[in-house]
DNA sequence: ACTAAATTTGACAACTCTGTCCAAATTAAT
DNA sequence: ATTAATTTGGACAGAGTTGTCAAATTTAGT
């Protein structure tokens, strides 16, 4: 029922493979303090984290954007009414900015 | 084919029926140059005046929260790949959500 | 229990964001 | 052409954001 947060999702995958805050913020190039917050929802996720984190949690890139898209628009537009109808709105817009 | 934003939206609708961005911007409770420069995308429209500007322009918020979010949501993720999907998965998640 | 590693917390600086004020520039009306 | 109204530009303050550092706490291994 619940959706997983972006931040679960990085959490429990980065537990699932053992590697410690340190590694995977080291990787990404950021202070171990500024992940643990990402993780536990204290600090919104950069984008810039994004590639670097499917890599070294060997996820589908897709699937981490997806995630991170998802929980984001939520958050961030969660108060209007018609929000379902802007985000299909969206999608026609962005595939017409395709060609 | 080009997509409207929500910033000519506004301004050639205010245009449309002729009030001047004083007043418009007095109903709002912000100040003119304010206005001004959010109708150029000089800065984000926030999320509070939409509803008013509905009333005053005389517009269907549902229309107007629309543009506002397809808008916003291109400036704001433009640059991930695999933006549709996310969308996608965004929306099954609202509606996941409403129940 | 002791030690070391991992994680969390809080204070902090640098930066960005939002809206205001007021002066400058543009546009409209007579 | 002058005047009045509208619109724009730029400096600014206050609030919020981002990531760092170092200290405190928690967890794991021996």
């Amino acid at each position: 029922m619940s959706n997983i947060t972006f931040c679960d999702y990085i959490r429990k995958r980065r537990e699932e493979i053992e590697l410690p805050l340190r590694k995977v913020a080291a990787y990404l190039d950021i202070d171990t303090s500024t992940l643990s917050k990402v993780e536990r929802g204290e600090r919104p996720a950069s984008p810039d984290y994004l590639k670097p984190l499917s890599e070294i949690l060997e996820l589908d890139l897709k699937e981490v954007q997806t995630t991170y898209i998802a929980d984001k628009i939520t958050k961030d537009f969660g108060g209007l009414e018609h929000l379902s109808e802007g985000l299909k709105e969206a999608e026609k817009q962005i595939k017409r900015n395709k060609k």
